[in-house]
DNA sequence: TTCCTTATACTCCCAATGGGAGTAATTTGT
DNA sequence: ACAAATTACTCCCATTGGGAGTATAAGGAA
């Protein structure tokens, strides 16, 4: 049984204190989740997984009539993690399903476009609220790991940038958008980004004697994705 | 067999022009892919779908010895698409491995982060040449949907939107960690984005009383995902 | 005190997906 | 003339998603 990213993912929340299956599959939902999102039936998985290899450890607890267990780092364990650090991961991945609306927007009315832009502007709203809530949570004397305030504003910082960024592209394209006057028309395009990207000529590329624009066409747009093991 | 967001992908795809199914996968690789991305034999099964509903039609070509199947799409294919873009599509939803070894930190060495860091970063670079030659690509007289340019403009500006925050965020991140002397020191920390995030107060939220940081402690951080269906 | 709701603590299962392996003809480059 | 890359797919298994189901415990309202 091999170990996949969220097996680590786990093995990571152990490093910090143990936990009940139950409690992880919270964590794993309230923290990691908006960068790793996993059902929360493989979650309940995962640390058996980890028993068999001797990286975790289970306590059965009794509360009352009911059982249940609770999961703890072994030294191994430990070791595991500290090498998983150390390899590099995959790239990061997005499935943005309002993107597609608006790649194909010309088949439908302009209304439709703004809608779906307004709605992901009322997610990043959503999503600012929560994370407002999380700052708040996190700056007070009940946050839990105050021990890890450094590494978590890291994390944190990410999630705001993301947001922005969201937020940034939903506004632009909506003011472009509203300019329009019909679906159809590429001569109103704000292409002043194109230009700018294609203009810059980047550290790295070794040419090859051919403009690097020949090459595009056909060019596949990989990223080079390690692939395996989630 | 119901439609799922990779099917309306393909199909918008259809709206456009007739392809091949080679084609499908390769536009799907190339230009969804960034935001929807899918296995290449799915993608060959999704027209196959589309035919069975009427929404699309298929058509036999022999190139020589070998035959290729051309997909075009139905009348009641572009309504169906249409109709499609008019709903609500899931929130965008991120896989980023380089997260979670950050989230852990605290349990490897300065290099190792430093090492995630900058290897997102060297990600990053690849992606901005990548959308260097597609810029120059899409400006040139070789681009394939010149009809097409003020709604690429739109998608190919979130590529950008993205790359940037991850760059700004790898960057901000390294130079963070840079200053720090251990691993373990919370005090070091930089927070002053929590701070600014923890002050403000965004429209929208109905007050229930409590203060809204006392809410957090247990609450879900759920992104109310339409879930299924892609 | 009883009832209702929410939280805790899981298991099971099927449909959907990922992703690689395999086959073969055709085109392009050396 | 030959090799390599591209076109054009099919097949299949392991992994994943995600909902349904079961049951006890704790907290709050009537």
């Amino acid at each position: 049984m091999r170990l996949t990213t969220t097996s680590y993912a786990i093995l990571g929340l152990l490093t910090v204190k143990e936990w009940t299956t139950y409690e992880l599959a919270q964590q794993m939902e309230k923290s990691i989740g908006t960068y790793w999102p996993r059902a929360k039936s493989k979650i309940y998985e995962e640390p058996k997984k980890l028993v068999s290899q001797n990286l975790a450890r289970a306590r059965r607890e009794k509360a009352g009539a009911r059982a249940r267990t609770v999961y703890s780092v072994t030294p191994k364990g430990r070791r595991a993690f500290q090498t998983w650090l150390q390899e590099p991961g995959a790239p990061p991945q997005l499935e943005f399903e309002a993107l597609i609306k608006v790649f194909f927007a010309e088949q439908g009315m302009k209304e439709d476009l703004l809608a779906t832009l307004e709605r992901v502007d009322a997610w990043v709203q959503m999503r600012r609220r929560l994370g407002a809530e999380i700052a708040r949570y996190l700056l007070s004397d009940r946050a839990e790991f105050p021990q890890r305030l450094h590494i978590i504003a890291l994390t944190s910082r990410w999630q705001l940038e993301f947001t922005r960024a969201v937020e940034h592209w939903a506004r632009w394209a909506r003011d472009e958008v509203e300019r329009w006057k019909t679906m159809d028309d590429p001569s109103v395009a704000d292409t002043r980004h194109l230009e700018a990207q294609a203009k810059a000529v980047l550290g790295g590329e070794h040419g090859d004697g051919r403009e690097s624009s020949e090459r595009v066409g056909k060019a596949s747009l990989d990223q080079h994705n390690p692939k395996k093991g989630s």
